[in-house]
DNA sequence: CTAACTGCAAATAGTTTGCAGGACA
DNA sequence: TGTCCTGCAAACTATTTGCAGTTAG
């Protein structure tokens, strides 16, 4: 399981910033570590409670700003107004398209479409720390749903 | 210039909507299709005051919103939790280069990463809408201030 | 002249901060 | 045992909605 190294690499993280460890910091990382998909801030509270975790909003929020500049979730924009996370360990980097019908995200990854960012940025002198690239439209479930009209 | 051209436009998408053309709506837009960069709602209504306009922050987003769905505007989502603005009208598609230290905003563009994109979503059967590609990193100048030091 | 538009103020949603009690080292 | 941590409540930011006066058509 890849979530004992994140564990690992989450004390370490605060450990450097001299934070200690404590029951939800550790109960967050590991909810975190094994998300399986994309959420919110809201969601992953939600989900922590009902396992029985008694942990509050404020900490959700102040533990993933931890793991987050430990490099272990992403940040997303996909819906504006809220910000979702995924995990950054054990994946190797992707990008998404969603479906503004249904709301589901589909990943993928193209090395292509990464060295030829990477050229662009070279090419201004820029620095990418991270990117993130995504596609808005109707996935093939939508688009079967509503048939090939022309009409929206 | 391309702002009458612009603000026909969206008289054509008031009327379609049945909306009425007042001077609220007009000066909204016509502040919108001038705009040269990026911008909030808040900083739109910002320059609107500051030029005399009697308009209230609601009447701006409303109007965005139009604005928005008549193709004008193109929202970004730059910063989290806030929405970024963006004329449409009169240029070619194009991506973005965020400086995390000055904020700065460098474009580009990319047949090559168009088009490679086009191929993936065709592959999962996504019809694309809209899209977003933007990089976080350091900008020529910030990375010359900070010297080319290993640190952050 | 009437129905739609405007804009204030209040509500809402997501996130952050101040403070009093509680837990790690 | 002391200090950092937690979590409630309150603050805050961006945005949306209800309502009474105003204006386009």
């Amino acid at each position: 399981m890849e979530t004992q190294k994140g564990l690992e690499t989450f004390r370490a993280a605060l450990c450097r910033r001299h934070l200690a460890v404590t029951s939800q910091r550790m109960k967050i990382a590991r909810a975190v570590l094994e998300a399986q998909d994309h959420f919110t801030a809201d969601a992953l509270l939600a989900r922590l409670k009902a396992d029985g975790a008694r942990v509050g909003r404020v900490t959700v929020y102040r533990t993933l700003k931890v793991l987050l500049e430990a490099g272990l979730v992403e940040e997303r924009a996909f819906d504006k107004g809220r910000v979702a996370y995924e995990r950054a360990l054990g994946r190797s980097h992707h990008d998404h398209m969603i479906c503004v019908t249904c709301r589901r995200v589909i990943e993928f990854e193209s090395a292509r479409i990464e060295r030829e960012q990477r050229r662009q940025a070279q090419a201004c002198g820029f620095e990418v720390l991270t990117h993130q690239h995504t596609l808005f439209g109707h996935c093939r479930g939508c688009r079967a749903k509503r048939g090939n009209g022309s009409k929206a």
